[in-house]
RNA sequence: GGAGAGAUGCCUGAGUGGCCGAAAGGAACAGUUUGCUAAACUGUCGUACUGGCAACGGUACCGAGGGUUCGAAUCCCUCUCUCUCCGCCA
């Protein structure tokens, strides 16, 4: 969510802004200023009115005191009034509030200055590409036949047991699910990251905090009967856990990591595309999370970017780095960089990772702020990658190392699984 | 699932209608002092909105939302959450 103090000082640069992502309603932004002009104009006129009538309530209390009855009753009359005319005035208060509010959550994070404005993700800019494209013999698999041939997940299991998009994992299958998971998370702990484990449920507070709720209902998985979300990322519980919080400045930079299993209901979306690992109902992440003073957010995105390729290319994984258009990102985000692997035998790029900058956007809705020993708390910024998401790695692996004796593990991770091929 | 208790500032905790935005202690921060890392003393020490160039004001907030009253942290109602005991159970 955008200030509005921000907005109000900013109209043009923000106009700007916003058409870098194509917004289709740049309208909101003057309703807004307007809305805001109007909620200040009533919140003055009912303080003035408080304030009297607050004057009027402590003359009668002093006259009480004093024993002075009938003087006390006589301003009592006077009073009166002040009563209906703050119930309105306050009516109205909260009514143009609640509209400013509606409105500012319609509008987007603004994209930052280095964002390439466009609509769609063709336009989205390649900036960095690593590693050999690997050639693979005629007869290569997709990861699907490949994991049905050695037997190490089985999509068929799972649905009878819960459902399309939530595979079983078996015997190597497994084990190389907990390798990456440990092999992500020492990584991060190397890098300076302090693990954490949250609940993998959320309730409906911190579902706004991060901006899932309201706009996002639909893709999260609700439990009814006690209210609850489970996350569809580990950010959800892990930013949250800075919701409502002032730090003081020197406890920044927070720098969190975590493992969840997450969950997307994905409603809507079939075809070849999603077949196999390409998107699941349910799969594990390792996700970080930092809290940053706002002067080096930017610096912080290039280095979180860095270190998510550092490890694909431990993992020794072909990978492109977008940097995503306006058009493209996700609503709260100011900046974003995805990667993608490539799946040599579906002969695509597969995205992994998305690391963003969301700046204040995330903060504010958190109401996430840090203080300095001088001067008022102010908003922190917020970043968040994937460190990484799981299934398309598998993928990946499974697709661009299977070779005559099996699938090749990459030698970074050889110390995790204990085992070298799958065959 | 049954029974009870509670929700106050960074923490502990007082406050049961006006003198309470809130005692006291602790923590933290700043300074003074004492011939070492420590102590003592003094001061500062919530947030948001809002008016003003500023000095300095106004309003709101004691879990949330309603109500009673000239006036509510304090009384009433609803909700949420937490804790304790019992039950169940990894």
């Amino acid at each position: 969510m955008l200030q509005v103090s921000y907005i109000r000082e900013n109209r043009d640069e923000v106009l700007n802004r916003l058409a870098v992502r194509n917004f289709k309603q740049p309208e909101l932004v003057d309703q807004i200023i307007q809305l805001d002009d109007d909620r200040r104009q009533t919140q003055t006129y009912l303080d003035s009115i408080s304030a009297e009538a607050n004057a009027a309530a402590k003359k009668i209390g002093d006259l009480m005191r004093q024993g002075l009855k009938v003087e006390a009753e006589g301003l009592k009359e006077q009073t009166n009034s002040f009563k209906e005319q703050t119930k309105g005035i306050s009516d109205k208060l909260t009514a143009v509030e609640i509209l400013l509010q509606n409105e500012l959550v319609l509008l987007p994070n603004l994209p930052h200055s280095s964002v390439p404005k466009g609509a769609s993700p063709e336009e989205n800019v390649v900036s960095f590409e690593y590693g050999q494209i690997p050639q693979l013999p005629e007869n290569a698999l997709p990861h699907w036949e490949l994991a049905a041939k050695y037997d190490i997940i089985d999509f068929e299991l799972g649905n009878k047991i819960a459902g399309a998009g939530f595979p079983v994992y078996k015997g190597k299958g497994a084990k190389l699910q907990r390798a990456l998971i440990n092999f992500f998370l020492d990584n991060a702990e190397e890098a300076g990251y302090r693990e954490m484990q949250p609940p993998i449920v959320v309730n409906e507070a911190s579902g706004f905090g991060t901006g899932q709720l309201p706009d996002k209902e639909g893709q999260m998985y609700h439990i009814g009967i006690d209210n609850l979300y489970l996350i569809p990322t580990a950010e959800v519980p892990v930013t949250n856990l800075y919701r409502d919080v002032i730090l003081k400045e020197d406890e920044l930079p927070v720098r969190n990591c975590a493992y969840t299993p997450c969950f997307r209901r994905e409603a809507g979306s079939y075809g070849a595309h999603v077949r196999g690992l390409n998107r699941l109902h349910q799969f594990d992440k390792v996700e970080i999370v930092q809290v940053v003073h706002p002067d080096n957010s930017y610096k912080v995105l290039e280095d979180m970017s860095t270190y998510v390729q550092s490890l694909l290319q431990k993992l020794e994984l072909p990978y492109r780095v977008l940097t995503l258009c306006g058009g493209d990102m996700s609503f709260t985000s100011a900046k974003t960089y995805d990667m993608e692997v490539w799946c040599a035998a579906q002969a695509r790029w597969l995205e992994v990772s998305s690391v963003s900058n969301f700046e204040t956007y995330q903060s504010n809705r958190l109401k996430l702020r840090f203080k300095g020993k001088e001067g008022k708390p102010q908003l922190a910024h917020t970043l968040n990658g994937s460190a990484l998401a799981l299934p398309r790695i598998v993928a990946s692996l499974l697709e661009n190392n299977q070779t005559g004796k099996g699938i090749r593990i990459p030698g970074a991770l050889v110390p995790y699984t204990k085992f070298e091929f799958i065959d």
